[in-house]
DNA sequence: CTCGGCGCTGTGAACACGCTGAGGATGCCG
DNA sequence: CGGCATCCTCAGCGTGTTCACAGCGCCGAG
């Protein structure tokens, strides 16, 4: 289990670091909002213990980031403030748990196992770019609500295309994560499938940018 | 939304109800351990909010065993303690959130409204999708209303199927979840066992999804 | 305008996937 | 011990999917 601590007050955090590892959780600690955020977005843990108050970006904020990314980590919300609005707050701004500092460690590990086991609270439900839908858990695309089936790389090519709308992604990377890295395939297969979705979803939706690679059009 | 609050104290009680019903949900009120127990168990609640102290049976008991019977609702605790391994103790018998006594208004509804919003693993006690039924307890199962005898084997992939209408799974999550983990099974039998449910069920209930897994009709 | 290279697409072959009937292994019960 | 139910492997078959190939069109550079 992978917990990332975002807390400035590095007394508290090298605490709790020490405490979580001897319970057997691997630690991360980031000391800033923006740090914070940028290891939550790309770290892979399994959850969260989010100070409210830190330099460059509140934790409310940036839990509200994070859920507007559609990141689903379970967090936990600590907070010196003990006003009952703020819990209030932090729970409607997508937190999925609040504790109000002073806290026992106790009720932290508590807090923090029922937490995990929840799970991930949802999932990245449908990932939605215009009128286009596809639904990783159901396996289902539709484009402005008419539904549409495709084949198994075709779908694995437009779920991966659509978690980085707007972005080029070269064949290359394509080949790597779309397609088994260890069979040698040509770039030519992307090309392939790119006019197989073309035909189904419609001829707008992939922009090629010579040279480069695809753009799922925003 | 329908509520269900086990709380013995007559007039916290009572508020709670006119309150909650204020806001929309539809709340129904038990006054002992037992009779909270019974509702839970028959009830069909989106949620409920359990006090620890109750008479005939407390709430940490009555959680225990809601769990134990695979109901999955839900559970906001309130308690009179404050006394930190009170907390630890009630997250851990299973229940979902945590709120001592005395409590503001604010923050019970918002741990509700989180609660909520995350909704617990729906475990109904009885699983129906379109006129398919499946009791877990007495281990049967009726399509249109006629009974169908199914092995065990059948009937815990037909289970594990119903728990997810509408997605994907994979071969690999049935052979992990349904069959014995630690004995090595080749990916057939699932082909096999999906193939005896249609022929006992219908056709049309089981949709493979090529490459992918199979999904269980909505 | 011309040319080279990149990307598009129709064709078809190899392949993988999933379905099914047969049957062996195992365990239970009379 | 024999009969029966259940579980699961195996092999064959039909079909959908994947991808290489080759020819062509188009874009951009010179």
């Amino acid at each position: 289990m992978r917990l990332l601590v975002v807390e400035d007050e590095a007394r508290l955090a090298a605490a709790l670091q020490r405490g979580l590892q001897a319970e057997g959780f691997a630690v991360d600690v980031a000391a800033t909002g923006p740090a914070g955020l940028d290891a939550a977005r790309h770290g892979g843990y399994d959850a969260m213990i989010l100070d409210v108050m830190l330099p460059g970006l509140s934790g409310y904020e940036l839990v509200r980031r994070l859920r507007a990314e559609e990141h689903w980590l379970p967090v936990l919300m600590l907070s010196a403030k003990d006003g009952e609005y703020d819990q209030a707050d932090g729970l409607d701004c997508g937190a999925d748990d609040y504790l109000t500092k002073p806290f026992s460690y106790v009720v932290l590990l508590a807090r923090l196992r029922a937490l995990l086991r929840r799970g991930a609270p949802q999932r990245p439900a449908v990932l939605a770019v215009g009128d286009l839908r596809l639904d990783p858990a159901r396996r289902r695309v539709t484009r402005a609500d008419a539904e549409v089936t495709l084949t198994a790389r075709e779908f694995a090519l437009l779920d991966y295309l659509m978690r980085r709308p707007g972005q080029v992604v070269s064949k290359i990377e394509l080949l790597d994560h779309v397609w088994d890295a260890s069979v040698e395939t040509a770039p030519n297969a992307v090309e392939v499938y790119v006019g197989y979705l073309r035909r189904k979803l419609g001829r707008d939706l992939l922009e090629t940018v010579r040279g480069a690679g695809y753009r799922l059009a925003t």
